[in-house]
DNA sequence: AAGAACGTTATT
DNA sequence: AATAACGTTCTT
């Protein structure tokens, strides 16, 4: 069974997850991989159905179970269609990328997540 | 440019 | 059908 080893930015204790269970509450694949699709058949963007991206469900902010009711997104949630300020997905936040490459893997979310152990092996990603 | 409103897609 | 919330447009 292969398990990855990270530290939750929310906990100061180290979990251990099964690494088909951490992508399965991922939205991304792991390791990190960019590659260009822009060739790819059926990836003109006018043929194609407008693609909803989903959240990361591994950063800080969509860690939080709770929502802070006191944001304009949670007072105004009627007309904001938000989702509350304080569990914002990281990932979410920057636009999305544009045609070219793009990251189809697991990103470093925190600095203190940006260490992966595996096979006693720890492996560091380069960007925050 | 940033924030609000809106239209719409995705989930249950 | 009801709810959640992304992406676009409008407003400031
Ligand atoms: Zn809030
Ligand atoms: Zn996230």
């Amino acid at each position: 069974m292969k398990k990855i080893q990270f530290l939750s930015p929310l906990k100061d204790t180290c979990h251990y997850l099964d690494y088909d269970e951490i992508l399965s509450k991922s939205n991304v694949d792991f390791p990190v991989v960019m590659r260009d699709d822009s060739s790819d058949i059926g990836s003109d963007a006018s043929t194609q159905p407008r693609k909803k991206r989903k959240r990361c469900n591994l950063c800080v902010p969509c860690l939080r179970t709770e929502n802070c009711g006191t944001c304009t997104h949670c007072v105004n949630r009627a007309t904001s269609h938000q989702v509350c300020k304080m569990r914002k997905c990281e990932a979410l936040k920057k636009k999305k990328k544009s045609g070219g490459l793009k990251q189809c893997g697991l990103m470093p979310l925190r600095s203190n997540m940006s260490e992966v152990i595996q096979n006693d092996v720890k492996v560091t990603f380069g960007i925050d």
